[in-house]
DNA sequence: TTTATATTAGATAATAATTATCCACAAAAA
DNA sequence: TTTTTGTGGATAATTATTATCTAATATAAA
C-alpha cells in the first residue's frame, strides 16, 4: 500500500516508466476491498480513462506483481482477482453473491511448520481459501423462507 | 474410491447411463496419485480408447463431480486437476516440476472453527494449497550447484 | 527547452481451457 | 425385439489471458 510518490519512485527504480494508467490501476486496488478482477478494474476506470484497454490492465498487473505491489488471488473462479495488500492473508468467498473478503490475522505458522516437516518441501508460500454463505446472503435467504 | 460395480449402480441410480468411457475415466483417477488434468487423462486413455475426445472427458468429469465421486483441484495452473479421493485434504505443488501431492491427515478443524466464528459465514468448504520445491527437485538443484 | 530513444498504450489477433451444439448410435426400459 | 432416452465424438463457440504491432509518450541527455 504505497502513495503515488513512492509508486513512482519504485517503478522508475525497477526500470518501468510511470504512466497515468499504471498509477490509476494501482490506485483502484488501493481503494477497494472488493478484490476486483481485470474486468472490474477496467469498468471502474472506464469513465476516467475511456480509451484504456484491457490489455493495459493485464500488462500493468504483470508489472505490479513483479515489483511486489500486489498479490494475485485465485478463488477458483474463471478469472483472477487482485489485491493491493501484499501481506499474506487468507480469503473467503460467498458462494451466493461471490464477494471475496479478507480473513486477516489468521495464524498459518503452525500449519506451515507442520507441512514443511512432513513433506520435506522447501516451502515458498501457501493459499488458504474458505467458502460459504455470507451473513447478508443468509439474512436474505431467511427473509424469503420465513 | 469405488469399484466398477458400485460406480455402475451409482450412475444408474442418479439417472446417468453407464458407458465404458465413464468407467475408464473414473478408473484412471482411482489408479493415480498424480492429480491429472483433463489432458493427462486423455493421454492416458488414448491407447485404449483412440476415438475418445476431450469433450467426453469434460462431460464425464462434470457427472463424476455431480455424484460426488471426484473432487476438483485448482492449484493456480491454467487447467484444473481431478482427484478420486473426495475426503477433504490439502495439496502441495512443486514450483519446479509442477507435481501435485497430497497432504493427508492435516487437521483443519481449529482453523475452520476460528474462521466461522470470526466471519459469521455459513462455511461449506475450504482449500489449503502449499507451494514449494519438492525433495527430488531440491536434490537435483544441489547436484548442479555442488 | 529541445531532442533522442527506449517503452508504452491501445488496437488487434492469437492462444488455450472449457463449454455448447448436433446427430448417429448405444444403453436401458418396455 | 422395439422404443426411448441419453451419450460420444466431431465441431464450433466462448472467454480469460497473452502476444504482436505501431503511433504516441515518458524520460534523460543535450
Ligand atoms: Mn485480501
Ligand atoms: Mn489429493
Ligand atoms: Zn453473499
Ligand atoms: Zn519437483
Amino acid at each position: 500500500m504505497m502513495d503515488a510518490k513512492k509508486v513512482t519512485a519504485l517503478l522508475r527504480k525497477k526500470g518501468f516508466k510511470v504512466t497515468p494508467q499504471r498509477l490509476a490501476i494501482y490506485n483502484v486496488l488501493c481503494n477497494t476491498k472488493a478484490h476486483p478482477n481485470a474486468e472490474m478494474i477496467f469498468n471502474k476506470l472506464q469513465p476516467y480513462y475511456p480509451t484504456m484497454s484491457l490489455a493495459t490492465i493485464y500488462k500493468t498487473i504483470d508489472i505490479l506483481k513483479e515489483i511486489n505491489l500486489i498479490q494475485i488471488i485465485n478463488v477458483g473462479e474463471d478469472s483472477l482477482r487482485y489485491d493491493a495488500v501484499v501481506k499474506s492473508h487468507s480469503h473467503i468467498r460467498c458462494t451466493v453473491c461471490n464477494k471475496v473478503e479478507d480473513i486477516m490475522d489468521f495464524d498459518f505458522t503452525p500449519a506451515i511448520k507442520d507441512v514443511a516437516q512432513r513433506t520435506s518441501y522447501d516451502l515458498s508460500g501457501q493459499q488458504f481459501y474458505f467458502y460459504g454463505v455470507c451473513p447478508e446472503c443468509q439474512a436474505k435467504a431467511n427473509r424469503k423462507i420465513g
